[in-house]
DNA sequence: CTATTAATCCGAAACGTTTCGGATCGCCGT
DNA sequence: ACGGCGATCCGAAACGTTTCGGATTAATAG
């Protein structure tokens, strides 16, 4: 409630200098810039972020807008990565504001937000390759930070895990162990990881020598263990030839493999061995299959931080060539994949 | 972009007036308030919602805070109350902006968030009986939405489901089909909703003449499958007499009894009937089990918006005394009870 | 014909910041 | 003695609203 004038008056110091001596400036003196502080402190003063987004642009607000039938993922998915952004940002002093949007009014959403000028940035997840949402936002100018790389080249902060790579290492490490037969049951194929890792996938099988056979790819809306369930049966009940191994795109997938593959009377890993991405949420902890699950790991948690910083950086003006991050995965081999 | 006085400068017309054609004030001619409204169109007007709260303290932001370890329910269900609270916001022109805060810090954030006085009001969900995020909020004079009764006298809105009535209403079921025996599985004996249904739950074996048995109540901080499965296990193999009938706190308890059950080898609802109440998650189903689940059932994405409504009036400034909003639940009889 | 009143409009101040463009003063070098 | 410079400080304007207290005009009442 206390503002700079209350400071201003109780030590006889412009308004201008107790602004200039709060923010850091060079031109006020040691001493008075003590004593600002501390009436600042006694006086339990805090900037009005209102009258201060006036002036500067800032309102120390960041949104995301998401679809109200949760797109790819799920609830607890969608919650994990808010509950991160929030706390993130927090750090930044920005509050994180949520929108959710019916799906086919999204772009709506995002151009009225726009409009009103409200938003110092947007975090934009699971970016499609043509992604309207990120063209809207850099074409009116305003700062958003990507997750999941874009095709389309706009000059915007990215965040990814390295969706290539990853894959590439699941594969390597099946083919290692003598998998002539592999499988791959993922996502939503017009996305951007998907269509990078199903990339690695045929470039594993090619540098094996192995033909890419299209009755071994899965794709799918959801990545759910039902996903992985009935796909996985079909692959091993359609009479050809069953893969010995799969390849998961979260450890959802893997948990319906698993299911599956009991009501088959397959064993893991001795008749078939899975390797799934492992976004290490808490409700699907990969340790604790049985047998314990071979993943690549890149908790959804540790994305949170570098969308912000980003975000953040791209908002304090840094240039956005230097804004990118891809995150490597872990590979961690455990007991589901197994020589054949 | 546009302001006030663009249009203000395009009609030649005081920014006052303009101001007034805009808020709807009675005092500027039906004719120019026409022009007014159509240069503002024109132009793409969108007041600044900032300039706007330094001068009437209105923010348009409206907050939830919540612990990081989700307290007692799952992700789940966070997000279906986040989701549901930013559309009902949306419609009345708030940002609603999340807040996630280490659980013991909670006290802190919200002292912080009252400090900076940004925010126009607070959703409070899961209020237990002396709620220091309430006392805080109320003493400090700032808007706030109670989901759940708290047993301290404050003044604020308050939104429930009839907890007591619905309770009733399962045991009631339960006795009818001479029941003499029935369990009850509950959420954390600290929270409002428990404490009305526990009082209901004895009120309705007294009316039924049956003793209170304290081993045939189980509370736990989670109300989860687990939960369900245990207490269920425990009680029916514990070698003393055991229930004919479970009372659930929410459907994901009575999916760890179906569970269970069909591990001892019981049938529902020959052996046992289950009643549960229902929050109506997509995930958990309630028609969807075998047999389909006799239910209390209360949406909760039908608490949205009461609770938004509630809170915005009490922004309004309605008095406090109108702002409590009771809802009753459904009662579903499906093909989980039976006679005994 | 004048005093009221109703209908419309408007100037200016206020909300709490930041920032531009000086102003003041002591000190240094010459 | 004087121009200049560095260190400190400050007045005033600006950001985009709302609102208080009139002002103007025309119609109405007496």
């Amino acid at each position: 409630m206390a503002t700079l004038k209350d400071i201003s008056r109780k030590l006889s110091i412009s308004v201008t200098t107790v602004s200039r001596a709060l923010n850091g400036y060079s031109d006020v003196n040691e001493e008075t810039r003590k004593r600002i502080h501390q009436a600042a402190v006694e006086l339990n003063y805090r900037p009005n972020q209102f009258a201060r987004k006036l002036v500067t642009g800032r309102s120390g607000l960041a949104a995301m807008v998401l679809p109200d039938d949760f797109g790819i993922t799920t609830r607890e998915i969608w919650f994990e990565i808010l509950a991160g952004l929030s706390v993130e940002f927090a750090k930044h002093d920005i509050d994180f504001v949520l929108k959710v949007s019916p799906t086919d009014q999204i772009v709506n959403t995002y151009q009225r937000l726009i409009e009103r000028n409200a938003m110092d940035g947007f975090v934009v997840i699971a970016a499609l390759p043509k992604d309207e949402r990120v063209s809207l936002l850099a074409r009116n100018d305003v700062p958003l930070v990507l997750h999941g790389r874009s095709e389309q080249i706009v000059e915007c902060p990215v965040f990814d895990i390295n969706n290539y790579e990853l894959m590439l290492q699941s594969m390597q490490h099946l083919l290692e162990l003598g998998h002539r037969r592999i499988a791959f049951i993922g996502g939503p194929a017009n996305h951007g990881f998907m269509i990078d890792r199903t990339r690695a996938y045929r470039a594993a099988l090619a540098s094996g020598g192995l033909p890419f056979d299209p009755d071994y790819i899965a794709c799918g809306e959801r990545m759910t263990e039902e996903l992985g369930m009935v796909n996985s049966i079909r692959m091993c009940s359609s009479g050809g030839e069953e893969p010995t191994a799969f390849v998961c795109g979260n450890t959802m997938i893997a948990k319906g493999i698993y299911s599956a593959m009991q009501i088959l009377g397959r064993n893991i890993p001795e008749d078939v061995s899975v390797v799934a991405h492992d976004d290490a949420l808490p409700e699907y902890r990969a340790v604790d299959f049985r047998p314990a699950l071979t993943v690549t790991r890149a908790p959804l948690r540790d994305s949170s931080r570098p969308l912000v910083d980003l975000l953040v950086r791209r908002i304090r003006g840094e240039p956005v060539e230097s804004l990118t991050e891809i995150q490597e995965a872990e590979f961690l081999v455990r007991a589901s994949t197994n020589e054949i």
